[in-house]
DNA sequence: TGAACATGTGAACATATATTCAAATGTTTT
DNA sequence: AAAACATTTGAATATATGTTCACATGTTCA
């Protein structure tokens, strides 16, 4: 937790460089938030989840249905998958509808496809 | 585990919706790759070693310069990226520089980078 | 109102993962 | 060969996470 006393015993090689590169870096809050975005993909089911929405909007039973999984299990990715705000929904008589949030999403499961289809 | 008794407890709302969608869903072995990948990248730590990477080569020592860890938890992370093909890395004198192996690592980083500043 | 339905929740368990510390490689230089 | 250096490894710990089960919520239709 104490980041100056770890870093007094780094070594460097070519300080130059590091110093240019660490001027470069983003803030420390960005890495965390992108690797929560990740973290968030990270999972088969959901993984599974977003791209049968990428499909068809579709209600919890049908997802289930789809991605043969039972309904509770589902249910829990999905409030993953809201509060993380990568998919929206909307209420239809009984149903709830998901859908995809944001076009984002569909662009980074397609880049991590073609990335392990290479 | 036994996915045929779970998925008689599902119900279905619209069948024909349901077997669409599951004709243009991708192979189960797919949805686990795909998570690995962002699995990989699920973690802020390597998320700042890769951005590092993305700017410049660098040495071990200059990495956890860079992002101001402990050369063992920089090297315990570089095995990860390495087994996962996200990062490359070249022998010179008695250091190992290591770079991003695939471009696509860096659209993923671009693209979660725009998803989180939005 | 009450039954039927669609979805959500909480606790419990097993498993996986990041991080630290101490020590071990393996390479280069003298 | 020995010392110095750069990197890797293994064990240990703490923490997080996916999944299941049983139950709770809330909505709709008769």
């Amino acid at each position: 937790m104490n980041k100056e006393e770890d870093t007094c015993q780094v070594k460097i090689i070519n300080k130059e460089k590091v110093n240019k590169v660490k001027k470069q870096l983003m803030k420390e809050d960005t890495f965390l938030e992108i690797s929560e975005t990740f973290k968030t993909l990270a999972d088969k089911t959901r993984v599974k989840i977003l791209h049968a929405l990428s499909k068809e909007e579709l209600c919890v039973c049908d997802i289930s249905a789809v991605v043969e999984m039972t309904m509770s299990l589902v249910s829990h990715q999905l409030r993953i998958l809201r509060d993380k705000k990568l998919v929206k929904y909307r209420k239809q008589g009984k149903s709830i509808y998901y859908s995809l949030d944001d076009h984002h999403i569909e662009q980074l499961l397609k880049m991590a496809f073609e990335h392990v289809n290479e």
